[in-house]
DNA sequence: TCAACCAGTATCTTTTTTGTAACCTTCCAC
DNA sequence: GTGGAAGGTTACAAAAAAGATACTGGTTGA
């Protein structure tokens, strides 16, 4: 019997993992940074250039705006998108796609042709 | 002032999108399939071979047997691995990968890599 | 003046997700 | 016959996420 896996076992005879995956792996890492419902979305909105607020969250029919200022803040925390006040009196803001930002366009944009050519 | 997306005006005079995301877009659907926690590094781990169940639960360092079993499901409902029994009588089961699985592993190593060369 | 827009907040409730712990059955070794 | 392995399941609690609704306060156009 062959264990693919990286399974020892102690002293003891007890069954260990020799390089248990704590949580951060860094595919879950990412997904954390990236994997949030609508942040996604989110940053696909943005992709072609700078898109107001309100305008942010028509497009994504189904979030509150609740939804769509929260993830934001996330996101402008991790430093993905930029908020800019572009006009006081009457105000408006515009938030746009970091360079940071754009490199994760890359695996987005995987992720949507994988979901488009899976028909899912 | 330009409006970079599709935002027009109803008859009414208020402001609508002409093309919103109702939920489902390609980027929102495969977050769904693939963005639950746990459920890409599952898919990772099984990548080199099949892998015991209990096995994967000790390298998923963070993961509960409930989550590893509950995410195994829900990935074998849409196809994404295989359960198969092994051997009755001491029982044994492995987890593949199965073709459909090995599409979705080019857009996680590329979510892989690219948490890795941002230090995320 | 009234209504709508801008960019959000605040508050509350509901739903979903996660975690903990115990338990089950069969088998093998001590 | 006790304890561990295997592969889970179940019940319960806690925490996190999402949704609904209302509201702010200033601005603009009819």
């Amino acid at each position: 019997m062959s264990d693919a896996v990286d399974i020892a076992k102690d002293r003891n005879g007890r069954k260990r993992a020799l390089a248990p995956c704590l949580s951060p792996c860094p595919i879950e890492r990412g997904m954390r940074i990236i994997g949030g419902k609508w942040k996604g979305s989110i940053l696909w909105h943005l992709k072609d250039g700078p898109v107001r607020f309100n305008d942010l969250a028509r497009q994504l029919g189904g979030a509150s705006k609740k939804m769509v200022s929260q993830r934001l803040r996330e996101m402008e925390e991790v430093g993905l998108v930029k908020r800019e006040v572009v006009n006081m009196r009457p105000i408006a803001v515009a938030y746009n796609i970091t360079p940071f930002g754009q490199t994760a366009l890359k695996f987005l944009n995987e992720l949507r042709a994988w979901s488009e050519n899976h028909n899912l």
